[in-house]
DNA sequence: CATTGGACTGTATAAAAATTCAATGACCGC
DNA sequence: GCGGTCATTGAATTTTTATACAGTCCAATG
């Protein structure tokens, strides 16, 4: 039994009838053969993009891809280190200033500004703690 | 402090900036002088239906309520059986035809078709696992 | 091969969110 | 005013979800 295979089970799922709680979830995948968790399950929310309503768990169209950074953080994005309430994306060589020029035009409001060197972006963010979310994000669209 | 106004505020900074927890929102709302706990904050989200991603609290557009099918599905269906492609509901008397108006006016994209008689519709779907699904959720909605 | 690294999963647990219950205050009609 | 109802809220608690950590499997690499 793939992955791939337990998602599609857990959309028909989903589209077909309220459900409400993860458990609930994993005994009704029970009934079609498929043995999982609680814990798979919450990951495969995540992946699959489904949140939890009022009338039970929902498909939600992923949010706006990013157009121009996300394929370019992809491609060269090589590192992302947080210091106090700085972050430093290092690139491959050459590649600094048009991933920052794509950052910039995201205009993230966590965003204070950024400066790009050869290989380096340094990401200014008001404080530690908005720094850290904006690393998150950044992880966020690299692994994905 | 009125519910409207701490409804309006948590718009506000749910649009602005992501926003992972109702303990983090009500340390963001307590800046703006909004004072709450995180039980109100749940409450509110559920009113508000505010989901949680995995890039925060986001607003979700309501769903639409089924006006009319499934209340009346509910009072007047008795079963459901499947036949290949084809999934044929029984009803109450003469309750036939309405039932299917608005199963009609549902307009579910994997129907292709209804035809009622007095105490019984014919639900035409594309092909056999289509009907299936459409099987699971109209059980689904009786049920509930 | 041996090893390394990544993808995937489960157990145990922590964290977050929902619910239960009770209190408060506003607004009736009598 | 006084009892009744309803809306709103919070403290305590339960329930649900997410995370930390570790193990397995498998494919790629030296």
């Amino acid at each position: 039994m793939t992955k791939a295979f337990r998602h599609g089970q857990i959309l028909k799922i989903i589209r077909s009838r309220n459900v409400f709680t993860q458990e609930e979830l994993a005994g009704l995948l029970r009934e079609q053969q498929v043995e999982t968790t609680q814990v798979t399950l919450s990951r495969d929310m995540r992946e699959l993009n489904i949140v939890k309503t009022a009338g039970g768990y929902r498909e939600m169209e992923r949010e706006a891809p990013m157009p121009q950074f996300a394929s370019l953080a992809a491609e060269f994005v090589q590192d992302v280190r947080l210091a106090q309430n700085l972050i430093v994306l290092k690139t491959s060589p050459g590649h600094a200033s048009s991933v920052a020029v794509a950052l910039d035009e995201e205009e993230w409001p966590d965003i204070t500004g950024t400066i790009a060197g050869d290989d380096t972006i340094l990401v200014i963010c008001p404080d530690n703690a908005t720094a850290e979310l904006v690393r998150t994000k950044l992880y966020g669209l690299l692994e994905s």
